[in-house]
Order: C-alpha cells, then structure tokens, then sequence
DNA sequence: CCTCCATGCAGAAGCGTCTTCTTGCCATTC
DNA sequence: GAATGGCAAGAAGACGCTTCTGCATGGAGG
C-alpha cells in the first residue's frame, strides 16, 4: 500500500540513521549522542561506549552536510580541470586527490570547459556546497573568477600560472627554457626549434621566451612551430613546421613530454635525422612514458606529489590566517638525463 | 580587536550571504526568496524580479549543503577509484565526471588503495556526505562494501567487473580473449602467449581465459607471462618470460595497452624479431598512445564515454526506482585494426 | 453588492547537527 | 557540616533551507 503513494512510504525506503534515533535506542539524549562523536567532549567512558554500541547496531553515520552547515566548513575542496586525463596533468589531479584526503578534506573534481561562462558555472557550484578553497589545475581563470572568490571568502589556489590576486604554486618556465637553451649550445647544437601550440598559454609562453631569449643571446636562431594543442598530433603539427624548409634544427625543446612524443615520431618517420645525432630534442614534465625505450625522453622533471604537497600547504596556511597576503611559490624544475639529447662534455 | 577573540568576529571573516538578508534587502519574506528559486513554485514574476535583483547585488548563493539536508538528496556521488592517472583509467575518471556534471551531479573522487580497509574508509566519507550514489571504478569491492551501501539505501554500480549485488557495466573480456585468439590463428599463429599481471583481477582472468580456451581450443600451445602489474613495465616483465625459453610465441594478446607498449619495447629492443613479422600483438583500450606512429598498436576498444554515459543511465534508473532489480550491462568491444598484428586473409 | 474561488505571500515547522546554558551531582576543602 | 569547584548530562537554540498551512487580496459571477 505504501508504494501507491509514492516516494515518502516506499516500503524499500532505507534511511539514513539519525542521532536521535541512536540516543533513544541508547537511553541518553541527543547531546550525549553528538558529544560521544566530538574528540575532547566530556562523556563519561561508559556512557560513550553505550551510545557507540548502539550508533554500531543502527549503522550510523554522522551527517556532514548538517554538521557541514552549522561549523560553515564543508570540508568539501574543489579543483577545476580541463582534460584531466592528459598528460601530466592526470597526474597532478591524481597527487591532489591523494593529498587533499590524506588532509581530511573531500576534493569535488569539476571536468569543465576553458570558456569563462564554464569556469563561472564550475565555481557557482562549488559555492553553493560552501567548499573551503577552489584549486584551478589548468588555464587562466578569468577575472571575474578571482574576484567572486574572494568576495566570497573562499580561497583560490592557482596551479601553474601566477595570479595576482590569488595563492599560486607555480615552476620556473623561463628558467627551464633558458637551461634548456644553454644545454643545447653546449651539446654544439647551432639551430634551435621550439614546438609549442597555438593555444598560447602563460606555461607555454614563458617557456618559449625563456628558450628563445638564451638562445638569441648567444648568437643562436631560434625556429618557432606551433601545433594546435599541446599534445601528441599537435608535436607532429609543430615538427611538419619546423622540418619543412631547408633549414632545420638540430636542437628542439618541446612545450611538454606528449609534444616531443609527436615530434619524435614525426622526425623519425619523415625524415631522414637521427635523434640524437642529427636532432637533439627536450621535453617537459617527465611523465612517466618519456622514460619508456621507444623515447627515452630528456626533460624537466616537474614532480606532481611535490606540487600537490605545496597546494595544500599553502591550503593549511590561509585556512589558519585566511587575511594573509597572497603566497607565490616558485618550484624548481630538474632536467632529467635521458638519451633524446646530445649531452655537454 | 575583533581578532583578539579569535574565528567568530575576525575583520577578514567574509561570509557567505543568507536567504534572511536577501529577503530583508528586497523587502519580501524568507520564504518567497526560497520560491523565487525554485523552479515551479509560485510567485509573482514582479517579486521574483526584484529578489533576483537582490540576491545578484549582495552575491547570493543558495547553500546546497542546507537544501541537501532538507531534501535528504545531496546531489553528490562518489567515485571510487585506485591510480586514476593510469592508462585507461584516466579517460574513465574524466568521462564519467564529466557526464556527472552535465547530469547536475557533482562528483566526489575519492583517490585510494585497494585494501578493504582503506575501501570501507571511503565509503564512510560518502555516507557522511549522504552522497547519492557510489561509483567503484577499479577492484572489486569487498562484500562488506555492498552490504553496507545496501543497508544504507545507497545505490552502488560497479565498472569494469561483474558483481551480484550490485549493477554494474562490464564488457565481454572473454568474447575479445576468444577474439583475439581467432584473429591471430587466422593470421597464421602457432604459438600464442598472452602477457597479464601477477595481480589477478577479475578482468585479466576473463581476457587470458577466453584467450587461451579458444586457442587450445584449436590445437595451439598458449603461454603464459606475467608482470607484477599491468602496466609499461609490467609489459617488460612478462616479455622477458614469454621471449626467455627457445620456444617463443608469435602473437601475444595484451591484458591492456601498456602492457602492450612495454612488450613491444621490449621485443624490439631485446630480440631480432620483428612486429607484426615474426610477433604480432593485440593490446586492449585503445588508449591514445595506442594510435602513435611507434607503436600504431592493433587493440580493442573500449570507450571511456560510452561506459560513462551507461553508468549515468543506471543511476538515473535507480533514482527513478530504488528497488528495482541489479542491472548487468554488457558493454561491447571492437578490434581496431593497425599495424601490431598480422591480418588474416 | 455579496459570494466564491484562485492566487500570492507570510509564518511556522522541520531537516540533523553542534554549541551554549543550565541544572544536578559528587568530591574536595576549610 | 557547609561552601566551592568540577564534571556529566539534558534542554534549548541556531545554522540555512524547503514546504506546509492558513490568511489576505482581488477578480469574476450571480
């Protein structure tokens, strides 16, 4: 007969358990009931392990949307991310995860699109479930985003770029590009190349500049190709460019591990160069396939636990004084020896 | 002085707007800003105007956390899941939080081992969050695991591994082994060998037994070798076992991609045998990578987004009807046809 | 002009929790 | 023996929201 009502008494309606119901089942009141849950609430030992027996027997589960609502913190941390399957950035999604709930927090992944409507929709949502900070892994949020957070207190974490307004965690692309450009002098390398991607990002940006500038400096030509995205095809995009004319480098420093990946193939295919004896080539990330044999990429080393471990650091910091100034860390980046490069005496 | 007294009073302490102040600044009740929010409910388009005009100029946001509580429907649904960063497993994470966003959901992913501890623990994190669905994206859950959910009224859908208790989405790893197994022997075959992992999850054991059931079923030897995970260097491992003795396979069916990738290097590197000429070699995923010039690997595919939108469509039926009876879906796959085998004629 | 109904809206109750506030009890101290 | 302090525990209120109930208001019809 219930279930001709509907939804309110069907019969197989299980519910959550409430503390109220473990307090009568235990014989004490409510308060007791959310004391005995409160780590330093005084209950006495025995009362505490009454009302644990019976919050066993029902199966309850503190509610923390209600404990949630009252403390105004969720617990609740939210990363916005675009493409988290790609790249390194899988890995980076994967290491915050990992931290965020070995830090007691609960990450809410939000796979949304770059356009600022999106990014706007992304961080509505995480509004509306009050969580503590936004960690945006990849693109510029837009204006309009960093403003809203702090008008709304909530903590802004930039991963990869610097913000002004917010707490970034971020790495030295200029100064990779310049240790890359300098390496590949070294190595007697004469014309430089840089595959990046149309999608000028501030990583890819800074990267290029850094290179080309070191690069310029000592007397090097600096050849540009540009795939659309920052990722395998795009590597080939950016090689057919640079492999083209008659002049070619024989030195290539790649926006990231997935680009060299396409450019390698594209030179090995295509032409007729040996890598490393006729083209040297650098990556960036060091994910895990640029240590595979078919690459075995030389690259900066950009360690995604080590990132993680700084977001979330810098995630206690302004949760203990959230009026403090914006923090701008710069991590280090290690260029990794493999054999895809002519290596400096 | 407000900071001497710490949390409550502090100067920086922004808070998030409530429907009280909304409905004070607009001069209406509580009630008719809960109304103007809710789609259907009745207000006059005048009031409604006026209080969007309100909640917009003090930045308002309803608090799902509160609404939540009330509807005892939270909107969140938990992923579960061990190495989302990994081959395959990546493109499932990023389908299904995106299908779970375009739904209107909002996903929680909880990043952990496998252990049964570290499971439940997990599961206690979405019961407190009275999260709407859980989501097990690799390993089987312990009993303990459904029983729970099932005792809460929580539905759970398992992918990638058939479970009773439970709906799950699974494809039909011994279809694709006996598959496999008829394209090499068509292609010419002898000796076949299929390269898994020393962790026996429910999805190898299916691919090596359809595999090596329909190869003996035909009269040809098949061999064995396994790596410690099913990963790049899991690959390796087994390809040095397979490849060790004088009788060497000349078709090897992969438990998934990389494992393919890291036999193929290794065969290459280690061997004076050829690919597809002396060893052709089936992956399964069809990851990305599988489609890169050093590899161009010949594997099945295994759609992250259609295995993503039919977990939707399962919670949307549990949701629809709570009772109704587990689902087994039976997703299938398709052999992609490149370069890492021998075609049959 | 009066009645009736539809409609819009304010008030109150309730969701499950935590946090005072208050009361009662016991042990300690003078 | 009385006063004090500390601890345990129950009652009540608050958090922000939705929904139910009932009261006005206004227009249509008799």
């Amino acid at each position: 007969m219930g279930s001709s009502k509907g939804k309110k008494t069907s019969k197989g309606d299980k519910q959550y358990v409430s503390a109220l119901q473990v307090a009568k089942h235990a014989g004490v009141s409510r308060s007791a009931v959310s004391r005995a849950f409160t780590p330093g609430a005084s209950v006495s030992a025995k009362k505490r392990e009454r009302i644990m027996e019976a919050a066993e027997a029902l199966g309850y589960q503190v509610n923390d949307l209600a404990r949630g609502l009252l403390a105004r913190k969720s617990r609740l941390v939210g990363l916005v991310v675009t493409n988290p399957e790609l790249g390194y950035r899988a890995h980076l999604v994967a290491a915050l995860t990992k931290a965020l709930i070995h830090r007691g927090s609960v990450p809410i992944v939000i796979n949304t699109g770059r356009t600022e409507e999106e990014l706007v929709a992304a961080q509505k949502t995480l509004f509306g479930y009050r969580a503590e900070a936004t960690i945006i892994l990849s693109g510029s949020p837009p204006s309009a985003f960093v403003e809203l957070a702090r008008r709304n207190g909530q903590p802004l974490i930039v991963l990869g770029r610097s913000e002004t307004g917010a707490d970034d965690v971020n790495i030295d692309n200029e100064g990779a590009g310049r240790e890359a450009a300098r390496f590949f002098l070294g190595g007697g390398a004469k014309r430089l190349g840089f595959a990046g991607a149309l999608s000028r990002t501030p990583t890819t940006v800074e990267r290029e500049h850094g290179f080309r500038h070191e690069g310029e400096l000592h007397g090097a030509a600096v050849m540009i190709g540009n795939g659309s995205n920052s990722n395998y095809a795009g590597g080939q995009e950016a090689a057919q460019q640079l492999f083209a004319g008659a002049q070619k480098p024989d030195a290539v420093f790649c926006v990231n591990d997935l680009v060299a990946f396409g450019l390698i193939d594209y030179v090995r295919r295509h032409t007729a160069l040996s890598i490393p004896g006729d083209v040297s080539v650098i990556g960036f990330d060091d994910i895990p396939e640029a240590r595979w044999d078919a690459y075995n990429l030389t690259t900066f080393q950009q360690d995604a636990t080590t990132m993680a471990a700084h977001a979330v650091a810098l995630l206690d910091r302004r949760e203990a004084d959230p009026d403090c100034p914006p923090a701008h860390e710069r991590l280090g980046t290690r260029l990794i020896l493999r054999g895809s490069a002519r290596t400096p005496a």
